[in-house]
DNA sequence: GTATCATCTCATTGAATGCTGATACGATGA
DNA sequence: TCATCGTATCAGCATTCAATGAGATGATAC
């Protein structure tokens, strides 16, 4: 059995990993692991709209993982440590070799009718 | 804009980060660091429901991140690589640091009323 | 002061998630 | 063969999430 002050820290652990885990703000995240970047470019390098982008900007930075900055009417965002893009750069390697594995989960993007057969699909594309 | 190869891999990376951004998957992976456990041993340690440690450790071994053997009729799991405790590593440091970020993240468990003030918190406790 | 640009906030909505209880399965020993 | 143990799967439900569109805010230039 966990203990309180155990699960705790689990939990924001879990909220850390979920942060990183969505496409949307990995993409982000990517972007800015070139170098600071104002929130059009963030828009422009990603690809997703402006609400969309300021919503997981705005996630990103209550949970730690992006700083931002104002320069006049811009606002210019970049990691707030090394180790956000370091356990990006873990998990790449990872999957470099577990990739196949998470590919072809067959526990992901079953067609709606069967897709409960199985429990706990991870979200999908 | 993003190719597509890239965005698949980002897919790809997201469903790592979401397979491990969940307290229950944590709790078992956590518990598996400590060396390869059977089911039964993992319910008893995380305290959760043998069908919910079931369908999270299955998750778990499509996303490749956990490896289970038989053994009579028990079934013994354990990680499937030494980088996946790295990134539960790295997340603690990182969180050493940040943790007061994600702790009081305002975004977080916001009253019913309000909660929706701010789009996109992450899951809480 | 008004128009405009960059960014943020809010409410809504369809879909995905995680948990539970019941049940099915496979292996073992009587 | 039958009962039992350990594990996996299924169906259903309540909750949570991510994306969108519209509107608000704040800064700058005219």
């Amino acid at each position: 059995m966990l203990l309180t002050a155990e699960k705790a820290g689990l939990a924001v652990k879990a909220k850390l990993f979920r942060g990183l885990g969505d496409p949307s703000r990995l993409s982000i995240l990517d972007a800015l692991r070139g170098g600071p970047l104002t929130v059009s470019a963030i828009i422009e390098t990603t690809g997703l709209s402006q609400s969309n982008v300021s919503n997981h900007l705005g996630c990103l930075r209550d949970c730690g993982l992006v700083v931002a900055e104002q320069e006049g009417r811009f606002v210019t965002y970049h990691l707030s440590d090394d180790r956000v893009g370091d356990l990006i750069a873990t998990a790449e390697s990872l999957l470099a070799d577990v990739a196949r594995g998470v590919y072809e989960c067959t526990r992901y993007n079953i067609p709606r009718t069967e897709s409960r057969r199985k429990g706990y699909e991870v979200r999908s594309t």
